[in-house]
DNA sequence: CAAACGTGGGT
DNA sequence: TACCCAAGTTT
């Protein structure tokens, strides 16, 4: 039997995915600063929803020195509707530290005292960028590995143990090429639900394979039941302008573009200013830990707001609004346009 | 270590 | 429909 990783590389120079990102198998070496954006992006996130936003952000910051100028603002309203804004808040962070220093650290240990940038960001970055032998551990990895070696110790407990096995694979040559192709692997091939075992360059060698449970791993530990919240959303304009808010630093939706709103995340508990609200059909919304009914209150009015700023509705861009607050505009909008 | 942290797509 | 999942990190 060959080696696992001569195989693997074998079969992602003939499929590797071509990705905005990526360098073609056996290319030259890719730049740390489109890795290291597009890594943060991907971040629990699908290479689908991603790809816009990385050739945009490529447009408007080409570079590490660009994107660290960027204001805040600009970057927020770019990264909207991507979700888990803390990594848009690092990415900024991390751009200006890096520009500081006049380039990214060049070792994994280096790389990951960065903000945003953990164990998986910094052994992708080592890997694909700097052509080290960094073993990458995603979830795709951790499904092929457990596969590989049939661990039926449940994630995350499991997490320790599959990093073990991973690095016993770990080619010294060709380090990008290998991470990405494990990646491949486990998003094409070995796949949470229905794997393509038949196809698999890796079956001869799979232990879950032989065993018969390859689809039931890796398994996981039960999550958690979501509970539901509720809260109200406030839609004022003035005939002219609309009222937004920028959201705390830090917590849910922290640092975006927002509707004055309460209820749902602890945050202030009264509307921002005295009106005749119009209550229109409330807006669902699912995130990670909790699911949210908001209520949208509407209403046209010349009163003070005592938060928030106005925003020229003939400046407004909704898509500078995270996919909640995108959600409460669709609702209103058609009513202020009567 | 468990919980917080978004969103859209697949089954 | 409801649940699972996606190139995780931070606290």
């Amino acid at each position: 039997m060959r080696d696992v990783a001569q195989r693997l590389l074998e079969w992602y120079d003939r499929h590797a995915r071509v990705l905005p990102w990526r360098v073609p198998p056996g290319g030259s070496r890719a730049d740390p600063y489109r890795v290291w954006l597009s890594e943060i992006m991907l971040q629990q996130t699908t290479v689908a929803a991603v790809k816009s936003y990385f050739e945009r952000f490529i447009q408007l910051w080409p570079d590490v020195h660009s994107l660290a100028a960027a204001d805040d603002s600009a970057v927020m309203a770019e990264w909207a509707g991507l979700g888990y804004y803390a990594r848009a808040r690092n990415l900024l962070a991390c751009a200006r530290q890096v520009a500081a220093e006049g380039g990214f650290p060049v070792t994994r240990a280096g790389l990951q005292t960065l903000p945003g940038i953990g164990p998986y960001t910094s052994a992708a970055i080592a890997a694909i960028a700097y052509d080290q032998p960094e073993t990458v551990v995603d979830g795709n990895v951790e499904r092929v590995v457990a596969r590989l070696f049939a661990v039926e110790t449940p994630l995350p407990a499991a997490k320790r143990e599959l990093v073990d096995l991973a690095e016993t694979l770990t080619p010294n040559g060709r380090s990008g090429d290998y991470a990405q192709a494990m990646m491949d692997l486990g998003a094409t091939i070995c796949t949470p639900r229905n794997p393509a075992c038949v196809i698999c360059p890796l079956s001869d060698g799979c232990a879950a394979r032989r065993l018969g449970i390859a689809p039931e791993l890796p398994r996981k530990a039960p999550r958690k039941a979501k509970p539901q919240r509720a809260g109200i959303a406030w839609v004022v304009t003035d005939g002219t302008s609309i009222l937004l808010e920028r959201r705390p630093p830090k917590g849910l939706l922290g640092g975006t573009l927002a509707f004055p709103s309460t209820g749902w995340d602890g945050g202030a508990a009264t509307a921002p200013l005295d009106a005749a609200w119009r209550k229109l059909e409330p807006i669902q919304h699912v995130f990670t830990h909790f699911s949210l009914e908001m209520q949208v209150h509407l209403a046209k009015t010349n009163a003070p707001a005592a938060r928030g700023h106005w925003v020229r509705l003939d400046h407004f861009n909704p898509a500078d609004l995270p996919g909640l607050m995108r959600k409460v505009w669709a609702r209103a909008a058609p009513e202020i346009a009567r």
